[in-house]
DNA sequence: TCTGGGGTCCTAGGACCC
DNA sequence: TCTGGGGTCCTAGGACCC
């Protein structure tokens, strides 16, 4: 179906074709698509934000808030103060539609998103609830056709499928790697599509800040710059084995990626590693009962997440944050694994008695080590018949050795 | 950027084992 | 009793991402 092998070229690790498909603006595309007067509009999404308050902070804003100076993470606020609510009929010039995060509607939205995708590839792997990584080498190919490729046709493709099947927009960014791709699809939003065939990896990425990089952040960029580092081409040019010391693995890494060099395959979205729920007071307290009974709720709901997603876990903790903004964290790991709310809760109050007398402005439970049932280890009938010998503990030959650790 | 919530990966030191 | 080297697990913190 594909046209088959090209005569004469040797397929090349170098010659995937990976699409990074990341949606536009997204919890305010989920709201024009049930509110489709919204069209046009400066709309702002916002966390804890309700009906005519002020407080909350932005999740998403659309392109149309951005330009009025408001920006994901900000204080609703603040937000008020560049862009006023339409509501308020007082405002006088460009106003904001403002809407409070509604997660399960956009899960639903981003649930037929993902249909669409797993549709155009046979591997998927899904990033978050707003963007994805799909490899189409074998669906489509960098061949050019009237001067251009038929992966960017193919990408064209999904980004449309979206848009006619789904409602709302997306970037895709296509490319021979992961890293490249994502570049790619942040490079021209919205509704972009920009193909960075094999050969243009290197002219693509050179002019590039280096903060465009992935994993690139305000640290980095800094130490970098401070480096004389500041596009992918001067981090291209720069020691390798300066950038590993300075920044160890990250740093080899980097400086591959900034070559237009990622051998990372895209592997299907995988089991999460840890769940977690925290929430922040309306102002720091040093509040005892307050902070247990929150310690509480954060703890019978991240336990209940676990059990609903099917996970064991085997470490609890807890966050603590005190102002101005420092964070503390606590950990214990049980012999095995379980799935014990009563457990969660006496485990995060008893770490959470190091902190008595402190003032905190937000706190944290987190459960890791995860387990599934339906997963490789942990099989009941192996463990009984001492066959298992799967136990991540170096010397343990047999599980009965481990067996012991789970009684008592 | 007076800082919301849910995650991932890496590093470094200490405990403990052989 | 002191000393070596190698390995894993655990905890805490940091940087980064969306």
């Amino acid at each position: 179906m594909d046209g088959g092998t090209l005569p004469g070229v040797e397929s090349t690790a170098e010659e995937r074709i990976v699409c990074h498909v990341d949606m536009d603006c997204f919890y305010a595309s989920c709201e024009r698509l049930r509110e489709p007067s919204l069209a046009g509009e400066a709309v702002v999404v916002g966390m804890g934000y309700e009906d005519g308050e002020p407080h909350g902070a932005v999740a998403t804003a659309s392109y149309e808030a951005r330009e009025r100076g408001v920006e994901s993470a900000q204080p609703i606020s603040q937000a008020l103060e560049s862009l006023p609510r339409a509501s308020d009929d007082d405002a006088d010039g460009p106003v904001g539609h403002y809407r409070p995060v509604d997660m399960e509607f956009y899960e639903s939205v981003a649930a037929e998103v993902k249909a669409v995708l797993h549709d155009c590839a046979d591997v998927v792997r899904e990033v978050s609830i707003d963007e994805a990584y799909l490899d189409v080498t074998d669906r489509t190919a960098w061949r050019e056709v009237d001067g251009r490729t038929l992966a960017g046709g193919y990408a064209r493709h999904v980004r449309d499928r979206i848009r006619r099947e789904v409602g709302v927009p997306a970037s895709v960014g296509v490319a021979p790697n992961m890293s490249t791709a994502k570049i790619a699809s942040d490079y021209d939003k919205p509704r972009g599509l920009v193909v960075v065939p094999p050969g243009d990896v290197r002219s693509f990425l050179d002019p590039l800040p280096v903060e465009r990089l992935h994993g690139v952040g305000p640290v980095t960029a800094r130490e970098l710059r401070e480096m004389g580092v500041d596009t992918a081409g001067d981090l291209a040019d720069a020691d390798p084995a300066t950038l590993r010391d300075r920044f160890g693995k990250r740093g080899a890494a980097l400086y591959r990626r900034a070559r237009g060099h990622d051998d990372r395959a895209v592997e299907p979205t995988g089991r999460p590693k840890s769940l977690n729920r925290e929430s922040a007071f309306p102002s720091p307290t040093e509040d005892e009962s307050a902070k247990r009974e929150t310690v509480r709720t954060l703890a019978a709901d991240v336990a209940d997440r676990a059990r609903s997603r099917g996970a064991t876990y085997r470490t609890i903790g807890v966050k603590v944050v005190e102002p101005p903004f420092d964070v503390n964290t606590r950990a214990r790991s049980l012999p095995g694994p379980v799935d014990d709310p009563d457990l969660v809760e006496e485990v995060t109050l008893s770490l959470l008695e190091e902190f008595d007398g402190r003032t905190v402005r937000k706190l944290g439970v987190r459960v890791s080590n995860l387990s599934f049932a339906d997963g490789e280890q942990s099989d009941l009938e192996g463990w009984t018949r001492g066959e298992t010998s799967e136990s991540s503990g170096g010397g343990g030959r047999h599980g009965q050795a481990r067996l012991g650790d789970f009684d008592g």
